[in-house]
DNA sequence: TTTGACATTGGAGTTAACTCCAAGCTTTAT
DNA sequence: ATAAAGCTTGGAGTTAACTCCAATGTCAAA
């Protein structure tokens, strides 16, 4: 078990963040020791990272709290309503996929253009490169 | 030539916004009519669709800044620092595909767990799809 | 045993990115 | 000619997601 100052460090959090998602029903500590500290077990590190992860692809946290929800089991009820739920989650995705390959496209581009490359630097700027590569992908 | 309130429509966000980019240097208005009011062009509209696909994403008005900002010409003397720079987005740019594939890998198991097919339901979560691809991917 | 690093809570302050408002000017429709 | 819709500016207000602070409690080391 982690106390919230080793949890934080790992994860290069602040406590402060740590608090914060547990007071926005994100993530609550495991456990508490008899003094009233907070213990983390090895679950709540890698819900940690989820929620990072998550955040640095543009989820909310309220979105991440969606997420995390999800969840199949015997005992529910609305399985067509998870199911939905998450198929659209996996189109928020892929939309996103998308969107990230067209700026590598064009960041390559960009690379293989400047000095480096034999071909002349066509492209002047991310906008010019990135309507390049639309192009080549609605084609 | 499009104004304020036309261009907002097309992009289905406020005129309000569209200042506040003004104000912090993410798009001025391509010109002004004699009356004052701000005229777009259609560069300015692909402008606006870059800078709400990268929000989209994940990255801050502060780093779209800098993407915008991203720019090969001859008059450049510093084309080394330019490629760089263009070099550490893109491999920011690759790890947020990274997660996002994670992401949908335990989103499609999830979405294939689900009642539908013919699988047992054995990943009650999210988080435990997403540790399966994470084994996965690594293998 | 006391110093220092760590933890607790509640609450205030900050930053980014809007969002709204008031007072006033312009243009289009009746 | 007047109302409605759209534009201008400056500035205030809001929301999410922290971030900091004060007062206090805990614990290991010197």
């Amino acid at each position: 078990m982690y106390r919230i100052g080793e949890l934080a460090q790992k994860l290069s959090v602040s406590t402060d963040t740590l608090r914060y998602y547990e007071k926005h029903k994100l993530l609550a500590a495991t456990s508490r020791a008899d003094n009233g500290y907070r213990l983390y077990n090895e679950g709540a590190l890698r819900i940690m990272q989820f929620i990072i992860r998550a955040k640095a692809v543009g989820f909310s946290l309220k979105e991440i709290s969606g997420l995390l929800s999800i969840k199949i089991d015997k005992a529910s009820h609305s399985c067509a309503e998870v199911k939905s739920f998450t198929e659209q989650k996996l189109s928020q995705v892929n939309n996103k996929i998308a969107e990230l390959a067209c700026f590598k496209g064009s960041l390559e581009l960009l690379v293989a253009a400047c000095c480096g490359g034999e071909e002349e630097a066509t492209h002047c700027s991310i906008l010019s490169a990135l309507e390049n590569v639309d192009a080549i992908i609605s084609k």
